[in-house]
RNA sequence: GGCCGCUUGGCUCAGUUGGUUAGAGCGCCUCGUUCACAUCGAGGAGGCCACUGGUUCGAGUCCAGUAGCGGCCACCA
């Protein structure tokens, strides 16, 4: 280290180097408190492809604050990374990026594009973990994982086969949310609403028919089988139950009328027309009644065989041809403008077309069962609690989870078929003609894996897998509850039998000054990378922490990050200060006197008044930042240091001790400077988990003249 | 439609199990540079803690209700 304090802290120029000595130092494997109490945390694998953003940035500074903590406490402390292979995600990137260069996915064939994607993951993928370093994430990289390695794979391929013989997994022909742009079926909670104006049109579907319906889909009636009405409703009572043959624009239908409670008889003219192969809530009542399903959509999003000479056109086209139909014939009564809800894909945006298609599909009640039983026990506690409440509706509410996905970039399907023969294993099974399905699987059932997986299951006998499984923290954003913490509790419970995790922390998301969420188009977006260049890394993890609450979301902006950089700065200037006067050094130039410090024994019979106050208070603010720490109170542990370190210590402390120091007893002078070095390093350690480098590089310059202090802050322990 | 959160000084937010004159940061005002830090120090102005009612010796904190804002889930065919 350096022989001189600067008058300011120069993070730019010492954050990289320290964060490289200590990966190279090894202090970030959970091994150098080996038979310390394992603190497990498996990070929230970001998307390979990705970019670092303020939301990274959050979950690192929280996660990382919680493992310092707890190496600091002398606990086995690891902290898995790894990345997401993101499956439609990242296709849909490569895929760009490929057509650009004018190659088309489709002439190139599954069996190069994927290489393509594993090319650009090699050049691309390291970036996120580095940008990561970059934020002080004391990660074991030795144990970094990718969702498609080897061994993740293999424990994918594992427990579908386990669920498979379990009679959890199914393969059917259901209908499903279909994304005609991705060209794949999604989850149900990857469909968004959006809310829009919408055409409601008001017409019978023939001269002859007797009821008026209401739609603002025209098109989709050409697959109707049924038209349900309120069983309470008067106007159509008779008609229950009767069945017409009806034809529009050439094409013939059967059309029973059923009753059904579903049905609002104040909507529209109260009765709605059935059209079971697209509309979820319509295959519903289709299986309740027995009625003909009939496809007239397909995954292109055109109209499909069986609508006559409607059959190849858009979706869009057909129903302008429809309702041109509908005018002509004066079959359209009205058309009135409501608000209506659109299903998009999370992903790309486009439209969702419900079509029935032939998916596997996990079955979600009896997992669904034992995950809020974990939670309900108190086996697993989610933080804040209120999230327990959104939790049990959900898996009070699920239906089975759509697994298959028509891409290339995944985990492909481990189940062979052979005419009527099927084979599900780990394995290709022997012998000719077998072939390999298809389709992959959804991302987030490799995530639902990742806790254990990342730790050698299915290998029970693996170390880490004994060591550190269960893990103990789970810390993540709210916004993916069900899409990842629901299915890894379920998974882990299945799978391993144990809750995977003890704790569930949910961090809210990070706002702009003027809490407006952070979009390119605002141009509000605060880019982590830009700030640690201007205020440093330890300015910016004190900011998205101090002022924060769990759960709920946080408006960070420039003018408070900058504000602790000034106290970052004040650590800096504080321990410069002491360094100097302790070790005789000098104030203008900051270079250190040749004094050291034997021992910290504090003599008690010289204490001053100044001296017995900072004592006390220091004492309590170790109980309450500690209490606070476990009680996963950050952001108050943050403050309660902020105030105690900036008021107590430098503005008061530092200033009475000046007399002390310069008094004639060289005795009250020589136990003075133990008291500052004492409460000073003491506080650094607490500090460390918010404000790991300026600590540590003043650390550096501390043990210098105080050789008691230990090799580096990291590996020094937490005051008692 | 169901559920949830927020509403505290100009702005962004804390406020731990209800307890003395309600806090912080930023902003603002006054003063200060004799040598840790102007990325600083000393001091100050500014709040009927959304509203109504209740419980209590005592409520920002608990209960009921109202209003505004935000979110999640379901969904209108």
């Amino acid at each position: 280290m350096n022989k001189t304090f600067s008058k300011t802290w120069q993070h730019s120029e010492i954050e990289s180097e320290l964060y490289q000595k200590w990966e190279s130092a090894g202090y970030f494997k959970p091994e150098i408190n080996f038979d310390g109490k394992p603190f497990v945390i498996a990070i929230p694998p970001p998307n390979v492809t990705g970019k670092l953003h303020i939301g990274h940035a959050m979950f690192a500074t929280l996660e990382d604050l919680m493992i310092r903590y707890h190496r600091l406490l002398g606990d086995a402390a690891l902290w898995i990374p790894g990345t997401d292979h993101a499956g439609i995600a990242t296709q849909t990137v490569v895929d760009k990026a490929l057509q650009k260069k004018g190659i088309r996915k489709n002439e190139i064939g599954r069996e190069k594009f994927v290489q393509e994607v594993w090319e650009w993951k090699d050049e691309y993928g390291g970036k996120i973990t580095e940008q990561l370093r970059a934020l002080g994430a004391s990660c074991d990289w030795n144990r970094e994982r990718f969702t498609l390695d080897g061994g993740l794979s293999n424990a994918v391929r594992e427990a579908f086969t386990h669920l498979y013989n379990k009679d959890l997994i199914y393969r059917g022909e259901y209908i499903v949310n279909w994304c005609p742009k991705c060209g794949t079926a999604i989850a149900d909670d990857e469909v968004e609403h959006q809310e829009q104006k919408a055409k409601l049109y008001y017409f019978k579907y023939d001269k002859n028919f007797p009821i008026t319906i209401a739609t603002t889909r025209p098109e989709t009636k050409l697959g109707d089988t049924a038209v349900a009405v309120n069983p309470g409703d008067d106007r159509y009572r008779e008609l229950v139950g009767k069945e017409f043959d009806i034809e529009i624009d050439g094409v013939k239908r059967k059309i029973k009328i059923i009753a059904n409670r579903a049905i609002d008889s104040k909507f529209g003219t109260g009765a709605v027309g059935v059209t079971p192969s697209h509309s979820m809530i319509d295959w519903k009542m289709a299986e309740d009644h027995g009625l003909e399903k009939i496809k007239v959509i397909d995954e292109h999003g055109r109209m499909a065989e069986s609508v006559g000479e409607y059959a190849g056109m858009k979706v869009l086209e057909a129903r302008e041809k429809l309702v041109k139909f509908l005018k002509k014939e004066d079959l359209l009564e009205k058309v009135q403008e409501i608000d209506n809800n659109l299903s998009v894909c999370y992903r790309c945006g486009g439209a969702i077309e419900p079509l029935p298609s032939l998916q596997w599909f996990v079955k979600m009640k009896p997992l669904a069962e034992k995950a809020k039983e974990a939670v309900k026990s108190g086996e697993i506690k989610i933080i804040p609690k209120r999230f327990e409440k959104v939790y049990f509706h959900w898996l009070d509410n699920i239906r089975d989870w759509c697994i298959s996905r028509q891409l290339w970039w995944g985990h492909r399907i481990p189940v062979w078929y052979k005419g009527e023969e099927i084979h599900v294993g780990k394995e290709a099974p022997s012998g000719e003609g077998w072939k390999q399905d298809e389709d992959v699987l959804d991302t987030w059932f490799s995530s639902a894996l990742w806790p254990f997986s990342t730790l050698g299951w299915p290998d029970e006998k693996a170390a880490d897998y004994k060591k550190f499984y269960p893990t103990t923290v789970m810390e993540t954003g709210y916004d993916i509850l069900f899409f990842w913490v629901a299915r890894m509790i379920m998974m882990g419970l299945e799978l391993t039998g144990e809750a995977p995790f003890e704790t569930v922390y949910l961090h809210g998301l990070v706002r702009d000054e003027q809490n407006r969420k952070m979009s390119k188009s605002l141009g509000n977006v605060l880019d982590p990378l830009d700030i640690i260049a201007k205020y440093g890394t330890d300015a910016l993890r004190i900011g998205l922490v101090v002022g924060s609450t769990p759960g709920q979301d946080i408006a960070v902006g420039e003018s408070k990050i900058k504000g602790f950089r000034n106290f970052t700065n004040k650590i800096w200037n504080a321990s410069r200060f002491v360094s100097l006067r302790v070790t005789g050094g000098d104030l203008q130039s900051g270079e250190l006197g040749e004094s050291k410090i034997g021992d910290l024994k504090i003599d008690e019979k010289l204490l001053t008044d100044a001296d017995k106050k900072i004592i006390e208070e220091h004492k309590e603010t170790v109980k309450s930042v500690t209490e606070n720490i476990n009680k996963f109170k950050f952001s108050f542990a943050g403050e309660k240091l902020y105030e105690y370190f900036w008021h107590s210590f430098c503005d008061r402390y530092i200033e009475e001790s000046k007399e002390q120091l310069e008094a004639d007893n060289l005795e009250l002078a020589a136990n003075t400077k133990k008291i500052l070095i004492k409460i000073l390093s003491e506080t650094l350690v607490m500090l460390h988990p918010y404000a790991p480098f300026v600590t540590e590089a003043v650390w550096q310059e501390l043990k210098v003249f105080t050789p008691e202090l230990s090799e580096s802050i990291i590996i020094s322990r937490w005051p008692e």
